[in-house]
This record gives structure tokens, C-alpha cells and sequence, in this order.
DNA sequence: ATTTATTTTTAGACAAAACTAAAAATATGT
DNA sequence: ACATATTTTTAGTTTTGTCTAAAAATAAAT
């Protein structure tokens, strides 16, 4: 059996391998949780005797293969739910956090590949990122154009393929940088012109634009 | 704030206070919610300091307006998660209370209200059991026919119109006796006819058995 | 009415998950 | 390298919700 927070401390670690290789700090678990570092020794420490992580005193926390696939199944279920939430009862997409965060820890392995099946299998959530398959494996992908990208795929900007002030002036005024996490909300199919999320704004963008931006899916 | 430990033990009160009149006692909680009664003179004191409920040592608990609501509130969450897990994601009926157990003390009345819209805000739970509205105003009708049940509503049979030998055998044959438990699957318009729930058995009835059976509505 | 049985409560423990304060280990700066 | 700063851990409490065992109150029985 597993505690409402043994899975919360899993998904945080998780979340934080991602960021930075390696071990993750007993400081930055606590950080992401909003919680004192003293608590996350326990609870780590607690998670190593189950195997969920492995544990070196000082040095940090490495999920074992057990941990991450629960962390997996955990984000599985909260990007469903949200999915749920914004196609099915409407929610706006910047609603659905705190409700999916309680969602996500209903057991039941049933529940969930109905629920799947009932959202159409589908592969992003509503913040654009991928939904893990019903076996943990994340569509981890590479740079793309933004043309490429899919409804409700999500993915950082990285790079531009045109270089042009006029262009670059363009996206400078659409507050679109290096960095900044772009959404795809709607894709016409015949003309490739697409509806993105970028920070609180929601706008329109040729297929000019979307074919000389690089991203990074997440 | 209220935990879900309170939730489930308000709710397991406000069941047992409808059974029996007045206040529950320490043992009847702990049966019906599997646990120890020490264990719930303790809890019954919390919430009595919380003024969900009056607690009088010796004599038992009864809830107040405060408790009450919270009881209801999750009842009808619990009903209406049951309904969807049934109509949406084709459940069978019994095999959804566990589920909707534990999404019952997802806390969102945001949630709540879009859910049972989406519905089409059921009166009924799959069991045949009322779904309280969102001022908790539980439908507590009297006695009827079963003929004027609507589709998923419930009854216990109170008695019967018409007391010949052959209805009362076939009565028997099909299991039905006063204080059995009878949920409307399914009702034709044209002729009245309908499909019902007794016990672990679904069978179809004519109009005829339906005029002739009262049942007491929950 | 007084003993017996049942119900209910108290007292003391425990586990999970958090906290504070203090100690120990590691990292950093000059 | 050594003092200082930072990070991490330990030790000791707290709260919630549970338990067992024993005591107290109420109910039942002869």
C-alpha cells in the first residue's frame, strides 16, 4: 500500500530528475514541496526501506525502477483528469491543477483505463505535456517545428529557423523568447494555421510563423 | 477544514440516524464503519467540538444543521460520481461504490456543480438512491406504485394494490417480499413496462406487476 | 436489589507525517 | 588549510486516527 504523500514526495522527485541529472537534494525536494528539509529526510528515508528510492545520507535521492513507475502512474492520472476536466466539464485550462492534484490519487487501475478510453486515448494534456501510456513510457521528444506539433501539445521555444528582424520583432511583440513555453490549442488542417497558448495569451498564427519556430517538446 | 476521516464518520452518522430515531450509538457507529468503538468515542468528541455534532457520554451522537450538510454534501458527491462512473464510463452498477468512495472527498463545489450539469443533474444514482440537490434537499417522497417510478429511482416494497393468489406467488417466484429493495433499470413509454433490479437478479415486468406493487421511495 | 452482562469511556501506545531546534557533515572563501 | 556558511540529519514534539486493555457506567436478569 501507498500513502497520499509517499505519492506526492514521488511525483516531486521525479518532476526534479528531469531538471537536473543525478541525485536530487534533500533541500530542493523540501523546496518543491513547500516543506522543511527535516520532513523530507524522514519521508526519503522511509521510501528507501520501501525501495521506492535510493538513499545516500547528504547526498540525495534516485528513484529506483518501483518509484518511478508509481510517480509515472501518478502523472498518468493527473494529466487524464485534467483532460477531463477542460474537454468534458469545460474548466479552463488554468483551473484544473488543485482539482487533478486531488484526482490523481484515486485507486483504481479500471477507473483509469476507462477513463483513458473515454478521453480518446489522448497524448497531451491541456498545459500541452504528454501523457504517459498505460505502460509508464513518455513520448520524450526532440526539437520540432512548431508546425509539427499536435492539438494540446505543449513545447518550449528553442530556436528560430528564419532570422529576419521583421520576424524577430514579431515575436518580441507576441512576448514569444528562448524559453518561453508555447501551447497548441487548435490546428486547421487546410491551411496549417494554429491557435497557441503563450503565458496568459491566447492568439492566432499563420503557418509561416509556426514553420520557423523551433521547439522542444517536453 | 474537515478531513476525510470526519467525512466518512458524518456520513456513516446521518445513514444510521435515518435507520433509527434519535441519537447513534457509540457501537452502532463502529460497526457499520469497521472499527473500534473506542476509536469513535474518540472521533465523536472531535466533532462535537467542532459542533458537527451533540455528543452526550453514555447516550451517543446526533448531528447538528452544521454536520448534517457536510453529510449530505458528500452523499451527494458520492451519488453523482457514481452516476457518471456508470453512464460515462459503463460500469456496472455494483462495481462502483469503492471508487466513488474515495472520489467522494475530492473537495471542489466548482467540480461538483459542472459534474452534475453535465450529468443533466440526475435525481437518481444508479442503486435507485436520491441525489440531493445542491442545497441538500433530498427528494423524500411517500408511498407510490412502482409504475410511477422513473428510470433509476428505487423503492422498498410496502405492499401490494391487488392481493390474489397468483400476483403473490409470482411475487415469490421473482424474490419479492415487504422490505425488498426494487431499482428501475430501464421503462418503456408505449406500454409501461419495465425493466427492474432485485437483488442480484434483472428481469422484465408489465405494466400490470408495476400497478400492483407499492413501493416507499428513499 | 444485587449480581451479571453489555456498552461506553479512559488511559496508554503506536504509526504517519509534519514541525523546531540543535548537531553533524559538506561546501565555500580567502 | 582553516574558518565560515550551507546543507542535511538527528532528536524530540505534535496532530490525526487508530489500537488494546482496563475501568466506569448503564442495562438486563434472577
Amino acid at each position: 500500500m501507498i500513502t497520499l504523500a509517499e505519492e506526492n514526495y514521488l511525483k516531486a522527485i521525479f518532476h526534479l530528475e528531469l531538471e537536473s541529472q543525478g541525485e536530487v537534494s534533500t533541500n530542493a525536494i523540501a523546496e518543491s514541496m513547500e516543506t522543511k528539509p527535516s520532513s523530507v529526510t524522514d519521508m526519503v528515508q522511509r521510501l528507501a526501506e520501501k525501495k521506492m528510492l535510493i538513499y545516500k545520507r547528504y547526498k540525495g535521492a534516485q528513484l529506483t525502477e518501483k518509484g518511478r513507475k508509481i510517480a509515472i502512474g501518478v502523472i498518468r492520472k493527473h494529466r487524464l483528469w485534467e483532460v477531463f476536466l477542460v474537454e468534458k466539464l469545460n474548466f479552463h485550462w488554468d483551473e484544473v491543477h488543485d482539482i487533478a492534484e486531488q484526482l490523481e490519487h484515486v485507486q483504481s487501475d479500471e477507473l483509469i483505463t476507462r477513463l483513458d478510453k473515454y478521453l480518446g486515448s489522448p497524448d497531451f494534456d491541456p498545459h500541452g505535456d504528454p501523457i504517459p501510456d498505460k505502460h509508464g513510457v513518455l513520448k520524450r521528444t526532440e526539437k520540432k517545428l512548431l508546425s509539427e506539433l499536435d492539438k494540446n501539445q505543449g513545447g518550449v521555444c528553442v530556436g528560430v529557423k528564419e532570422s529576419s528582424g521583421e520576424f524577430l520583432k514579431y515575436l518580441d511583440k507576441k512576448k514569444i523568447a528562448i524559453g518561453t513555453k508555447i501551447i497548441v490549442l487548435g490546428k486547421e488542417f487546410f491551411d496549417g494555421s494554429m491557435v497557441i497558448q503563450v503565458g496568459d495569451e491566447q492568439f492566432f498564427i499563420s503557418i509561416k510563423i509556426a514553420e520557423n519556430l523551433y521547439v522542444q517538446t517536453i
